[in-house]
DNA sequence: AAGGAAGATAACATGCCCGTCATGTCGACG
DNA sequence: CGTCGACATGACGGGCATGTTATCTTCCTT
């Protein structure tokens, strides 16, 4: 089946980077404007199955934007809002967007959103993915959101179950340090990347029965990270 | 369209008399069992939309009770599993459960899990509810848990939500405290009723213009509180 | 085998959510 | 109109998630 085509309209080249990168990972096959008028030029010069769409754009706005293509069109759209912005109408969907999001985010949570919405409008298309993932015995239930290891629930903080879905959906690649932070954290994190070892070290803590020779979460010395489900 | 019937099946009364009343209040109707021999009777003995189910339960385990009507029925069941029991196979689903939930929870998470299964099973039958509730110039949007004020986003806390959404969600309907905690609080909660006060105060500080005269949420004195979008 | 870089670990700091308590204020009713 | 009980408010403290820093350990390179 072809890729879903997604249009990404925003100024911020940090955040069209980000996002590209994490949904071309994902195999959607991204196209992107940084103004208004591109955009409309784009979304009408192509198909896309759905429209990442920020509200301040230059020359014209998100909000009009979404108005020319709802003329002609019932492609999903989720718009992408500063905090603080006024989102009168927007969630009220009078202009038509499916979803929004507040700025900041980190792109699980846009990757989540997406989902959703193409699953609500019935163009999800791709096959319905595992709501539960075991490795070994250890269980991953992404709807609930919650980790059993031998039958035992484990509790896992927020980031420590974002990080262990990372891996165990894209198992065997390497995640480098750089990686998780912009997918994980949100993009507007500047922070230490030692900061990301501690919560693989968390997370280890919980999942591993030796932290020392993991079973699951594993080293790549001066690389990063990566899952495997091998022994 | 005639109610849901649900089976609730747990020997801990107090477990029974919370969930029945409130899944009662929100239109189902609830026949009990206290134990696996009971359940299997009753759920022969009737039709079932959903199967609220215990894993700890005398005479006939939750696992046997969910086994045994999975070899007649496709029925949502849901297991309640009490913390640290071991759910090897229940999450795997090989016994045909189709969500658990760890005790103690609270009865809002209940009812969304119910929402949820129906809705996966196809059996939904209630019309499609609404996703975002507006009052005046509130919106409330059930599925971010987001809500805007004059198109700002308000920022609220879970249990912030969590009471939000029940007021708003019954309109009018004034709650006592015990009602409360019950329902938004985990039903082992058995803290002070003073606790209710202090979260109207604060989600009132961030949703009312002015504490004193509220606009949204009011006070039903020597009862309790209720939501109302009159004015 | 030694040294240095990279990773693991421990300890600490901060911020937020939540529950409790003490005190202030208000509303119902005699 | 005064009193008492109920509600509102302010302040405090515990607990947890998260991020930072410092130190120890391990692995790779030479």
């Amino acid at each position: 089946m072809a890729n879903k085509r997604v249009l990404l309209v925003d100024d911020e080249p940090l955040i069209v980077k980000g996002l590209r990168f994490s949904l071309e990972q994902d195999g959607y096959d991204v196209e992107s404007a940084a103004d208004g008028e591109e955009a409309i030029n784009a979304f009408f010069g192509g198909q896309f199955d759905l429209v990442l769409l920020d509200v301040m754009l230059p020359k014209l706005s998100g909000i009009e934007v979404c108005q020319r293509i709802r003329e002609r069109s019932t492609v999903p759209i989720i718009m992408l809002t500063a905090k603080g912005e006024d989102m009168d109408k927007i969630l009220g969907l009078e202009y038509g967007a499916d979803d929004y999001m507040t700025k900041p985010f980190n792109v699980l949570e846009v990757k989540a959103r997406i989902k959703t919405v193409l699953r609500r409008s019935g163009a999800s298309g791709a096959a319905e993915e595992k709501r539960v993932i075991r490795v070994r015995d250890m269980e991953v239930n992404l709807v609930n959101r919650s980790v059993t290891l031998a039958g035992k629930e484990v509790k896992l903080t927020a980031k420590e179950f974002d990080l262990l879905q990372l891996f165990i959906t894209n198992r065997g690649k390497v995640y480098s340090r750089e990686n998780m932070l912009e997918t994980v954290w949100k993009y507007d994190y500047l922070g230490d990347m030692r900061t990301v070892d501690v919560h693989i070290r968390r997370l280890r803590e919980k999942i591993e029965r030796n932290t020392a020779q993991p079973e699951f979460i594993f080293t790549k010395w001066g690389v990063g990270y990566y899952f495997t489900d091998k022994d």
